[in-house]
RNA sequence: GGUCCGGUAGCUCAGCUGGUUAGAGUGCCUGCCUGUCACGCAGGAUGUCGAGGGUUCAAAUCCCUUCCGGAUCGCCA
């Protein structure tokens, strides 16, 4: 139907006789010539209408924005002062010797070259909504990333390895999306949170080199970016070592910004520790961008006379830390007030603070300290004259999380970024996690090896670490791993110190206990997080925006309307009965 | 489950210390206009003020409940 498309229209093409197929962006009728800016995958041409040509001129009065059109005209050149810079083919404008209608359309909900529209209605019109080109071009990139990921996969010899979507329920771990089964009544199947015994089992079965992009599910609460549904590249690798499958994986992400958004990741990404990286920056995925670190204060607080400090500096499972702002003495009372209240979301009671201005430092708290803590904090903290100086002062998990979260919302109110583009390893996490009852959980997830044997695991699974390592970049966590357990002993011990007995075990996953006793090979592997990859590079602020048909906070799609009732007889057939 | 923000014309929003017939911009419709590119000018139509209940002589406005959207804590191996 077409000969070219109207975005790559330009100089070259002028005299030539071309045939456009688009939607009408636009239309400007003067009464005795007509402009319509037509719009197609490519970008935009603007198309002019004399009143000579009678015929395609009534043509072109009938018709309005969104209308599909067939255009057949000449490209000539736009005289000097009426070029136009916004648009690719702006050098250049399409005379139209016939129009052809293809198909009209009522009014649109909203203009689709506005960006203010709010997002219940663009989710309700999103295939309006997608005709946007802020949103073609994150899904083109999107596009790009993961033909970029199976082209990278494919040429170091990973093979594309379907798994199942009908399959069992994970113990642990999130809550699963359940899916009643006819043949079984009574019974249901589980949509995966992950492949992750799949992959595991795929390399019991001797591929050893296994990828797949595909959609996991959590039944948990939606964030800016979380979807119930979600997309992961899923990594599995045997007879490799923690680094080298780190080592082959920053290659693909170093290859992948460079190719995708011609960014250059450093050659060597730096690593650190799960325990430096709660220390230092209060999270365990830090934004590397960010220029400040948390100083450690217990040592100089455990003297002062002040309660609020001295009490978390003498206590094992507390601390005072400070995080000092660079120029940060500037920031209104106001708005130190919205951080104190910001931090009280993480459980913090206040946020101290202490100004260094021209005449010297100040604070309501100075009182408490004394000259001496004062000028042994400023040392501490590398503090100048203009700087502002924040404390955190209770249980550590508050004081990191407060401090933390604090570094990040200041670095971004006051832009204080020193580069584009960090990536950090985050390695040698704990293996587990202490709940509230006293029991441990996984953190990672209960077939991560740790790096001790399993005498040392037993005797003190509190101090244990990980083979897992998570790759963040700029703050987000974009991937993560781990070597996998591979022998019955190990696994059968960590499943032990989770509370989980050994017929619960053969009845949840006895299938890969089975598989480790016929000749498992070591093993480990990585997923990373579609979704957060194309949002980064995009810059995008809501994972809603990197994916073409998204779930609302409720998980409910406002264009299908899902989820939705279903009739009677067929919840009879799956012998499902509702209670409300 | 908790906290916070929002819901008024197709869209974006103002109005909210209660008080005449609920406004603006934009879109839409009509007319005029031969160089615009967010064209311009003139005129016109368009509202369950999210829903339900309450207080009141009177509710978009105050109170309660509820639904929807968003942010976030918990949750997310």
């Amino acid at each position: 139907m077409r000969t070219h498309y109207c975005g790559e229209l330009n100089k070259e093409y002028i005299d030539q006789t071309v045939d456009l197929c688009g939607w009408v962006n636009r239309r400007r009728d003067h009464g005795g010539v007509i402009f319509l800016d037509l719009r197609d995958k490519q970008g935009i041409a603007q198309i002019i209408i004399n009143p000579e040509q009678q015929e395609t001129f009534s043509i072109a009065e009938g018709v309005r924005s969104e209308f599909v059109l067939r255009v057949t005209g000449q490209v000539i050149a736009r005289s000097e002062g009426m070029t136009n810079e916004k648009i690719s083919s702006g050098q250049i404008e399409v005379v139209a010797t016939n129009i052809e209608i293809l198909n009209n359309s009522k009014p649109i909900p909203f203009q689709i070259d506005s960006i203010d529209t709010s997002e219940e209605v663009r989710l309700k019109y999103r295939y309006l909504d997608l005709r946007r080109e802020e949103m073609q071009s994150k899904l083109r990139l999107r596009s790009k990333v993961t033909h970029f990921m199976r082209d990278f996969m494919d040429r170091n010899d990973f093979l594309d390895i379907e798994t199942p979507f009908l399959t069992k329920a994970t113990p642990e771990g999130a809550r699963d999306y359940l899916v009643p089964s006819r043949t079984h009544p009574g019974e249901f199947f589980a949509l995966p949170q992950s492949p992750q015994l799949f992959k595991q089992l795929l390399m019991m079965s001797g591929f050893e080199r296994y990828y797949q992009i595909v959609k996991c599910f959590r039944d948990e609460d939606l964030r800016a970016d979380r979807q119930p549904e979600f997309t992961q590249l899923d990594v599995e690798t045997s007879f490799m070592s923690e680094d080298e499958i780190m080592s082959m994986m920053e290659e693909m992400t170093r290859e992948m910004f460079k190719s995708v958004i011609d960014v250059d990741l450093p050659s060597k990404y730096p690593v650190i520790s799960y325990q430096e990286a709660m220390n230092l920056y209060g999270v365990d995925r830090p934004d590397m961008r960010i220029p400040m670190k948390m100083v450690d204060m217990d040592e100089i607080m455990k003297g002062v006379d002040f309660k609020v400090f001295s009490g978390p500096a003498n206590d094992n499972a507390s601390r005072v830390a400070a995080l000092k702002i660079p120029g940060g003495a500037s920031i209104s009372r106001k708005n130190i007030d919205k951080y104190t209240k910001y931090v009280g979301i993480y459980g913090a009671k206040g946020l101290a603070y202490i100004k260094l201005n021209e005449d010297g430092p100040s604070s309501p708290i100075l009182k408490f300290l004394g000259d001496e803590v004062i000028s042994q904090i400023i040392s501490n903290t590398e503090a100048v004259t203009g700087d502002i100086i924040f404390f955190g002062a209770d249980k550590t998990k508050i004081v990191n999380e407060s401090l933390g979260n604090l570094r990040e919302k200041i670095a971004n109110d006051l832009k204080i970024y020193s580069s584009d583009w960090e990536p950090i390893w985050v390695v040698d996490f704990p293996m587990f996690d202490t709940n509230s009852d006293g029991s441990l959980s996984a953190v990672h997830h209960p077939f991560t090896a740790p790096s001790v044997s399993s005498e040392e695991l037993i005797n003190n699974p509190e101090a244990a670490l990980s083979k897992a390592y998570d790759l963040v970049i700029n703050g987000s966590e974009i991937g993560g791993g781990s070597i996998r357990i591979h022998q019955t002993e190990m696994q059968q011990t960590v499943l032990k110190i989770l509370g989980i007995n050994e017929e619960d075990a053969q009845e949840k996953f006895g299938f890969l206990l089975n598989a480790l006793e016929y000749g498992c090979p070591p093993h480990g592997g990585i997923a990373f997080g579609l979704d957060r990859i194309v949002m980064i590079m995009t810059g995008s602020e809501s994972i809603r925006d990197v994916i073409a048909f998204p779930k609302t906070q409720t998980a409910a799609c406002m264009l299908t309307d899902a989820p939705a009732e279903v009739p009677k007889k067929i919840l009879r057939e799956l012998n499902i009965k509702t209670i409300k």
